[in-house]
RNA sequence: GUCCCAGUAGCUCAGUUGGAUUAGAGCAACGGAUUUCUAAUCCGUUGGCCGCAGGUUCGAGUCCUGCCUGGGACACCA
C-alpha cells in the first residue's frame, strides 16, 4: 500500500545529483569529493522554486570560486532538467536558483489526487523499529495538562513516523510498584475509613484531592468481600491494587477521548515479579559497571558522562526507581526495538543523563535512546496564569481541558509549539469559535472546499479523473501557482517532522496552506459557467488541496469537517 | 554552587541543522474589500540593535566563550 513515490523535490534532487556526477565525469569536480548540498525553498519566490548551495559547498574541495562552479553546474542542470526545470540561474555568492517547469507542477498536482490519502507517505523509514513511550503518569491521580501535551505530541509523532515507513509502537509505562502507588493505597484506605465515620488520617505526603474519596468509595464497593476480614496492611494493599487499576482505566478512557490509544500498557510490577530487575543488574555487573558502597549497590554512570554515580539498590535492599527503569528500557531493546524514544515531563530533565548512561553501559549506541521533554504548560485566562495547586487539590485536569475547549483545539494548540519550549495556553482564544482561532481557520478551509465540491456535484460539474491533467489555454493565476507550490511541500514537511521528532512544523504548514487557499478563493472563482475548462481545472485543484489538508489534519489527530 | 531549556514586533511564537542588501506568521491596533462557490474570509498600514559583549569565516537569529534575565533540574523520592 505504501508504494515508493518520487516526490517533486526528490526529483529535483536527483537532477542535481546527476548534474554533479556529470561535473565529475568532466573532471571539474575531483572524483573523491563528496558533498551533501541542500535543496531548499528560497525566502523570496523570485529566487526560484528551489535553490541549492551545491556550488558553494564544492568550491573549497575543487579550489575554484563558487561562481565558476555554479556556472558549470548550471549548464549540466539545464541538460539534465528537461521537463522538470524551466530555468536555472546563478545568483548571489554562488547560489543556483531552480525554476520549475509548469508541467512538473501539474504532474505533482495530479500525483496528489492519484495517491490521495497516501500523498505525503514515504518509505525511507522502513526497517526501523521504534518504541515510543509517553504520558506514563503515575496511576495515583487524574492526568494533568503536561500529560495532555505529551499525549498530543506523542500520538502525532507516532502517526508521522508511521507515515514515513517507520514501525512504531506506542507504550504507556504504569508505575504500579513504587512508593507512590503504596501511598495512594494508604490514602484510599484512610478515606474509606473516614467515610465510615472513623478518625483515620491520610498519611503525610498522601493524596488529598476530591477524587481520592470518590475512588476510595468505588474500590470499597468493588472489593467489599475481601475488605471484610482484612488487616490494615492487607486492606491498604487491596486499595493500592484496586485504586491503581481504576486510575489506569480512567487514564485509558481520558486518553481515548483525546484520540490517543496505546499499543501496550506496561506494568512496572511485572519487571520485579519476573526477575528482570535483577537480570538488568546482573547484566550491568557482568559488564563491569556495578560497585558496592556503604551498603548500597551503585551504577558507574559517570563512565558515560553523568555528573555522579547512581544508587540502584538502596542500603535497605529496596531497588531505587531507576533500577526498574533500567530493566524496563533493557526490556524494550530485548523485544526487538532498535530505537527508543521517551517523552518526559519537565521535572525529569536531570534524569536523562543517567538513563542514557545505563543504555550505553548495556552496549547500545548513545542515540538509540532519545528523550524529548514536553515542557511546562501555563494555562492563561484573562492574561493571567490560572492558579493551580496540587496540594490543595485545585488543578485543571486533561479531561477538564478537553471538555472546556474540545479535543481538536487542545491538540492543535499543543502541536503548534515546539515540544521543548514552555507553552502559554491561551484559554480565552481556545474557547473562541471564530476566525481568530487557528484550528477553525484550517478546518474552515477544508469545509469550504467540501462545500464547493457539493455545489459542483449538484450542478452537474465534472470532477476530472485523478490521472487526467486539466488542459488550460490560459496560464494559471499567481494565487493558483502559489497554492500548488504549497501543496507539493507536504512530503518534505513530514520527512523533516519525522527525522527531527518535531511535529509542530506540520501545524504551521497547514495554517499556511489554509491561508494560500483562502487567498486563492477570494481571487479565483472556481465554478464559472463562462469558462468550463478552467472550472474543471480548479475543481481538480481544490480537490487536491482538500486531500492535503485532510492528510495533514489526520496526522495531527484533528477532524476535517465537511461543513461548519 | 553545578547542569539543562529559553530570551526574536505591544502579546504568543516560527525561522528548514551556517545562506541571498528585505528576519517571518498569528493575535492586538488602525484603514479597506462582499449583488459571489460558506465573511469562521481576503487586502493594506503601523510595529525589530534577533537579551548584552566578544570570537570563528566568504556569510551568524542559527556555531564557540563570557555575562545578564526568566523557568526547571540537581535524593540511598518516584
Amino acid at each position: 500500500m505504501r508504494s515508493s513515490t518520487v516526490y517533486l523535490r526528490q526529483r529535483v534532487k536527483a537532477v542535481l545529483n546527476q548534474a554533479m556526477e556529470d561535473l565529475k565525469a568532466d573532471g571539474v569536480v575531483p572524483a573523491e569529493v563528496q558533498v551533501q548540498p541542500d535543496v531548499e525553498h528560497p525566502t523570496s519566490p523570485e529566487h526560484g522554486d528551489y535553490a541549492t548551495n551545491a556550488a558553494m559547498k564544492l568550491a573549497k574541495p575543487c579550489r575554484q570560486s563558487p561562481k565558476a562552479i555554479a556556472e558549470k553546474l548550471k549548464i549540466k542542470l539545464e541538460a539534465r532538467g528537461q521537463g522538470i526545470l524551466a530555468r536555472v540561474e546563478v545568483a548571489g555568492p554562488g547560489f543556483v536558483n531552480l525554476y520549475l517547469h509548469p508541467s512538473a507542477l501539474m504532474q505533482e498536482l495530479q500525483s496528489v489526487r492519484v495517491r490521495s490519502e497516501a500523498y505525503g507517505t514515504d518509505a525511507w523509514g522502513a526497517g526501523r523499529r521504534l518504541l515510543l513511550e509517553f504520558v506514563s503518569a503515575n496511576p495515583v491521580g487524574p492526568l494533568n495538562i503536561v500529560s495532555a501535551r505529551a499525549a498530543a505530541v506523542g500520538d502525532t509523532l507516532a502517526r508521522v513516523l508511521r507515515s514515513q515507513g517507520v514501525h512504531v509502537e506506542k507504550e504507556y509505562y504504569v508505575n504500579d510498584a513504587g512508593n507512590q502507588a503504596k501511598l495512594f493505597g494508604r490514602s484510599l484506605y484512610a478515606r474509606w475509613r473516614q467515610s465510615l465515620g472513623e478518625d483515620v488520617p491520610v498519611p503525610e505526603e498522601g493524596y488529598q484531592g476530591e477524587y481520592v474519596a470518590a475512588c476510595a468509595a468505588e474500590c470499597a464497593q468493588a472489593r467489599a468481600a475481601e475488605l471484610k476480614n482484612a488487616s490494615v496492611e492487607q486492606a491498604a494493599e487491596i486499595f493500592r491494587s484496586e485504586g491503581v487499576a481504576r486510575m489506569v482505566a480512567s487514564h485509558r478512557h481520558d486518553l481515548a477521548e483525546f484520540g490517543v490509544e496505546f499499543d501496550h500498557w506496561f506494568s512496572e510490577l511485572t519487571l520485579h515479579e519476573s526477575g528482570q530487575v535483577q537480570a538488568a543488574l546482573d547484566d550491568l555487573k557482568t559488564r563491569g559497571y556495578i560497585f558496592e558502597h556503604e551498603g548500597a549497590i551503585w551504577f558507574k554512570s559517570t563512565e558515560f558522562g553523568d555528573d555522579k554515580d547512581r544508587v540502584l539498590i538502596k542500603a535497605d535492599g529496596v531497588p531505587a526507581y531507576i533500577a526498574a527503569d533500567v530493566a524496563y528500557h533493557r526490556n524494550k531493546f530485548n523485544r526487538g526495538f532498535t530505537e527508543l524514544v521517551d517523552i518526559w515531563g519537565p521535572d525529569h530533565h536531570g534524569y536523562i543523563a543517567r538513563m542514557k548512561a545505563s543504555m550505553q553501559a548495556l552496549g547500545h549506541e548513545a542515540d538509540a535512546f532519545r528523550v524529548l521533554i514536553a515542557q511546562q504548560v501555563n494555562l492563561m485566562e484573562n492574561g493571567q496564569p490560572v492558579a493551580m495547586s496540587k496540594r490543595a487539590g485545585i488543578f485543571i485536569t486533561m479531561a477538564d481541558l478537553i471538555k472546556d475547549v474540545g479535543r481538536d483545539v487542545a491538540r492543535f494548540f499543543f502541536l503548534m509549539r515546539s515540544t521543548d519550549a514552555h507553552l502559554d495556553f491561551d484559554l480565552d482564544l481556545a474557547r473562541k469559535h471564530t476566525d481568530e482561532n487557528p484550528v477553525f481557520y484550517v478546518q474552515y478551509a477544508h469545509a469550504r472546499i467540501c462545500s464547493i465540491l457539493r455545489k459542483a456535484a449538484g450542478e452537474g460539474w465534472v470532477l476530472c479523473e485523478a490521472n487526467a491533467t486539466p488542459e488550460l489555454t490560459q496560464p494559471w493565476a499567481p494565487e493558483e501557482l502559489a497554492v500548488i507550490r504549497s501543496l507539493t511541500s507536504l512530503p518534505e514537511i513530514l520527512e523533516a517532522a519525522a527525522r527531527n521528532l518535531e511535529p509542530h512544523g506540520l501545524a504551521f504548514y497547514l495554517r499556511d496552506l489554509a491561508t494560500e487557499f483562502h487567498r486563492f478563493y477570494t481571487v479565483c472563482r472556481v465554478l464559472d459557467s463562462e469558462d468550463k475548462k478552467r472550472s474543471e481545472a480548479r475543481l481538480a485543484l481544490i480537490d487536491a488541496i482538500r486531500i492535503v489538508l485532510r492528510n495533514g489534519l489526520d496526522l495531527l489527530g484533528i477532524g476535517a469537517p465537511d461543513s461548519m
